[in-house]
DNA sequence: GTGAAAGCGCTAACAC
DNA sequence: GTGTTAGCGCTTTCAC
């Protein structure tokens, strides 16, 4: 029974490295740790360092993080992991901890938003050395924690209000003026906007910017009506332009702050019997994988989430690392990509 | 500097409860674990209970792994995090173990196929108490090296050719049936199979079960050509698609291993001006998010892979708790759905 | 520059 | 039933 554990590890201790090199364990100990080697001959350095060699020694993390309390463990708390975009955003935070010897914890928050809290705190109890959350509303109490318990963590794709933490998040303005200012272009003078949750910061940022946009190009915001939704999805999405389409019958585009909305607004387009682009314009925003393959292909804005998750790492390892890295925001551009769902509209 | 990690763990410790208590230690370890509870008299277990809830006291699992091997830990694996079918595969795989309690390391294998040693035993040294595989090939050394290590570990998505792991999979023949009974039911004749790579399961098993569904319909082999690719993306797809029709110009139909693969087809047949399903009725295999939107709509071949993930966790959980689970494979059925990609063959 | 000793927080023999 | 003791494998003072 002892014997099934013993086999999982390597199972060769700092002790019998040391008894092999004919040194003391706390010396092996300084040799194979790249902070305190200079403490150690070099001579000594390189004897030991054959002996783990040979002896194909691994350091054990879980001991040692029982005392230093740092683990290379970083865990990742994602909305819902089903999602699109998050696929992408743990690619590259994954490729990003590899590389530095980090394993990462994926919690999936799913459906139950309360479980939050519960989650952070078995990703504590593992000791996780930082966190990386995706998960954030714009006020939200897990940042509080987060900070009053000192751990180091790092916001993705949605940003906290008061920038308490570091995020990096795509610029959300400028990707509602990009796909405005490609509807007027074409010509159209009333714009709807679906936009996303407001508790979240993408929801109320693209709303802003939308808003914005509208208002450069001298256009009224009672020619820009907005249509709230509840979650990322194709059924708010269709429920949402619906709603629009009531309220602003001669409406001739819709700007959505996420494709899911967009391909939702398809749906309902579909049941009334209208046409995109020829009706009604269509542009989403994320550009979340296979939008070319849909029909029409959706003009979108792009968002490099790998690129998100990648940046979003380094911070985290730069906070871990370092304590006094003053909290900032990595804003990354966003691209227009036009595709098929966007004309002019009918003369 | 020492104070930033403390305040980082509830920081109140089994002796902090036991003195509180008027126990010792180790009555309290056993109080707090189901499994040595009974050893203890019922009004301890109630003091001490109360002691610990009002202390706000968490186990430390790390300090209990090193005691006792175990963590309460899981390593996945994926082959890669992006490919929307390990969303959902996760999304099972962490629900079922979040709510036992176990948190839930993923690794990304990505494009380096050799790192997969190399994570293992990353996820090995921070005692992962099982592994759930995701990225096996049909004859993987990794499973070699899982049971001489006699680590628990379940494969999913994807089997093994001698079955010496338990495995979760779809019925990948029975799948293949489906399609090619619908197929025949509407008048094709001559059939093509758009084979997924040979090393892994799927692409095996798929590629035998198309065969024998073709045998069933007495239909020749050599009206069933088949095109291996060497991955499931659709540029794979598209290739091969291309070699299908340059060799086979009468083909009539194509039954994919995979919806990527059967997606690229539709990119080979929009730049031969080739029209589905007027042309060339497609099916995919899978039922990935969103193939309703895409142009036709895609018939094809669903697999819960949610379903999936969840099964393979509860597997997991019954050879961690319990060595004695003989290794057996689950295998869950698969279930046509007919969208416009599918039509009668032109008179 | 290296060894000795203590201890991270917990559990499991072993006593009584 | 409960306390005592030892130790999981490592790092880190403290000596010398």
């Amino acid at each position: 029974m002892e014997s099934d554990k013993d086999q999982r590890r390597s199972n060769v201790t700092l002790k019998q490295v040391a008894e092999r090199a004919g040194v003391h364990a706390s010396t092996v100990s300084r040799a194979l740790n790249a902070a305190t080697r200079s403490m150690v001959a070099e001579d000594v350095v390189a004897r030991v360092e054959k002996a783990a060699a040979q002896m194909g020694y691994r350091r054990d993390p879980v001991a040692a993080s029982l005392r230093t309390g740092r683990s290379k463990l970083v865990g990742v708390l994602v909305p819902d992991i089903v999602n699109p975009v998050f696929g992408p955003i743990l690619s590259g935070v994954s490729e990003l901890f590899a590389s530095q010897g980090y394993s990462v914890i994926v919690a999936d928050v799913g459906n139950d938003e309360n479980r939050q809290l519960e989650l952070v705190q078995g990703l504590i109890a593992h000791r996780v050395d930082g966190l990386i959350l995706a998960t954030v509303s714009r006020d939200d109490p897990l940042v509080d924690y987060c900070l009053s318990r000192k751990l180091p963590a790092v916001l993705v794709n949605r940003a906290e209000m008061r920038a308490r933490l570091p995020a990096v998040i795509s610029d959300d303005a400028l990707g509602m003026q990009l796909a405005v200012d490609h509807l007027v272009e074409l010509g159209h003078r009333t714009i709807g906007h679906l936009a996303g949750p407001s508790r979240h910061s993408t929801g109320y940022l693209r709303r802003r910017g939308f808003q914005l946009a509208i208002l450069s190009h001298g256009i009224e915001l009672q020619d820009a009506p907005c249509q709230d939704t509840l979650a990322y999805t194709r059924e708010e999405g269709a429920a949402a332009t619906h709603r629009l389409l009531d309220a602003s019958p001669n409406l001739t585009a819709i700007a959505s702050a996420n494709d899911l909305l967009a391909l939702g607004a398809y749906d309902a387009l579909r049941e009334r019997g209208l046409s995109c682009p020829a009706d009604i314009s269509i542009i989403g925003h994320n550009d979340m994988p296979m939008l070319d393959l849909v029909s029409p292909a959706l003009t979108t804005v792009r968002i490099s989430h790998k690129q998100m998750g990648r940046q979003a790492g380094q911070l985290l390892q730069a906070a871990i690392e370092n304590n006094d890295s003053p909290p900032h925001n990595v804003v990354l551009p966003s691209q227009l990509v036009v595709r098929a769902s966007t004309a002019s509209p009918r003369a």
